[in-house]
RNA sequence: GGCGCAUUCGUCUAGUGGUCUAGGACGUCGGCCUCUCACGCCGGUAACAGGGGUUCGAACCCCCUAUGCGCUACCA
């Protein structure tokens, strides 16, 4: 079998949504499973709507999913030549003929149809069996007032989808459908053939929207005596009220969902699961891992729902399995945490990586919660501190643990451990109640950290270094 | 309307005629761990769309119905 070439063609419209993240990671991790090549083509025939923001766009979103061609890019418009050629060549094979009925006349007739939900279809029969050169004759003689169409013969086509099963269409429910239209510029399945083949093509994983024209683009391969590619159609990736995800769910965009202090590595593990699975019950996996177990024919027909919340836990299980070093390049480097502060080391900021990455489930949670090893806080959680710190003496135990851990001969984790203890016991001799550590240990986290919740206090403690810790510790008041 | 596609816990899914009193994951609930939270661990909750067949036996095969979606353009 010869190499496999799959591609990904989105028009740019707009930027690279989810569903078309997908199609296209499926479209590069088989390329990858199996050794083809991963091509892109920009379909950006429609003028009208087409954009040269929109197509670095999906190129942005791509390179952030850590998508790359094998191939240098095929912009669709480029091959506008190609494509009205083939359609003459259409004609001169007997495949296709020049129709000079009138469009308006033709849709007033299909409106009115419509209108009372019967079906239209074209009526081709004026035009289908002109001689051949009659038809050229008259196409040079009234330039502008023909489309071309595609003559559908007798019969059915069906193919084997790799995603369903076999798929078969009745020709009779085919049109004679236009492949170039009277202004010369050629349709869209006319175009996709024309350049899969020439791109050589030969496995098509597309959304589930295109199986009603791939009887059509079949039948222009075969007009053609091309080599019929595979075909497998992908279902859609819906919302949460099972409507296809648009807009009005939310982030649609990959592009904000890195905004949203997502790894990409655990955006495509999540669209890897969505119409996919391994078949065990593995479900965090690496990039190497998914191209190592990546398979065609345990994708799923039905089509599933965006859930957010497993995207978030997929993207905390990444970033606790991940090394500090390669999350502080992801969160967008050293400037992302210490900004223009210099004395801050790189050593530092990692420390603070390693210490909070198991609890958080965003980038910028992250990077929001390694800070407190420099900053002192600013904000201070108002629930805890109505809970811990609304007992003056709490702020008392904090004073006399500053000064305990300023006396301190080596501030490690054990020995400032110890000396909070220490002054439990103390505190509890002197009064004759048992006071419990807790007494001390949340007011100090709070003080340290502005919040209530939080690694162990006495890593955070370590984290922090003694001056800084004895500084927040001696805060009186901080509301 | 026609044609096509789909239908297992709330969600993602495993399941290809007996091993299914339907498994895993997210969520949720309870518990353990613990200075708190997270991680981790243990446990609970919850599904084969409906109806007919075929078969000794059906989530799995066939038919019908329902529901949802797509297409039905001289859009892509």
């Amino acid at each position: 079998m010869s190499e496999v070439r799959v591609r990904f063609a989105p028009s740019p419209t707009g930027y690279l949504h989810v569903g078309g993240a997908r199609t296209a990671l499926f479209n590069w991790l088989w390329a990858r499973h199996i050794g083809g090549k991963f091509l892109l083509r920009i379909e950006d025939t429609d003028q009208q709507r087409s954009t040269p923001e929109a197509v670095e766009a999906i190129l942005v979103g791509m390179k952030w999913l850590g998508m790359a061609p094998d191939e240098p890019i095929v912009y669709q418009m480029k091959r506008h030549k190609e494509h009205v050629e083939l359609c003459y060549e259409l004609i001169e094979r007997g495949a296709a003929y020049a129709d000079f009925s009138d469009p308006a006349v033709e849709a007033s007739k299909r409106e009115a149809l419509q209108a009372e939900k019967k079906q239209y279809k074209f009526d081709g029969s004026a035009f289908r069996d002109v001689p051949k050169v009659k038809q050229l004759d008259r196409m040079v003689r009234e330039p502008g007032q023909f489309a071309i169409r595609l003559r559908i013969p007798e019969g059915s086509t069906e193919w084997d989808d790799v995603v369903h099963s076999t798929i078969k269409v009745n020709h009779s429910e085919l049109d004679d459908f236009v492949i170039l239209r009277r202004d010369g510029t050629p349709i869209y399945n006319l175009a996709v053939v024309s350049d899969d083949h020439f791109q050589r093509v030969n496995l098509i994983l597309r959304g589930d929207d295109h199986v009603s024209n791939t009887p059509k683009q079949i039948l222009i391969y075969q007009a053609m005596n091309w080599e019929v590619p595979r075909f497998g159609h992908l279902p859609m990736i819906l919302g949460p009220d099972k409507v296809k995800l648009s807009k009005r769910h939310g982030a649609t965009a990959v592009g904000d969902y890195g905004d949203m202090g997502l790894l990409p590595e655990a955006m495509i593990n999540f669209l890897s699961l969505l119409g996919w699975s391994t078949g065990d019950d593995t479900e965090v996996m690496s990039q190497q891992d998914l191209i190592e177990r990546f398979s065609l024919d345990r994708i799923m027909p039905k089509a599933a729902v965006f859930d957010l919340q497993k995207l978030f836990w997929l993207n905390g299980q990444h970033i606790g399995k991940s090394e500090p070093k390669f999350l502080l390049e992801k969160c967008g480097g050293l400037t992302a945490f210490i900004g223009n502060d210099t004395t801050v080391t790189e050593a530092k900021v990692l420390a603070g990586i390693e210490l909070w990455k198991s609890r958080v489930r965003r980038l910028d949670e992250l990077v929001a919660a390694a800070k407190i090893g420099w900053e002192d806080p600013v904000e201070f959680d108002a629930e805890g501190v109505k809970k811990q710190l609304s007992d003056p003496k709490a702020y008392e135990r904090c004073a006399s643990l500053a000064d305990a851990f300023e006396a301190l001969p080596e501030f490690t984790h054990d020995a400032t451990e110890a000396a909070l203890r220490q002054l439990v016991e103390a505190e509890t001799a002197a009064t004759g109640e048992k006071v419990a550590a807790g007494k001390y240990i949340h007011p100090c986290r709070l003080l340290l950290t502005g919040r209530t919740v939080g690694p162990g206090l006495f890593d955070v403690v370590l984290d922090i270094g003694r001056e800084a810790v004895v500084r927040r510790l001696r805060k009186t008041n901080i509301a």
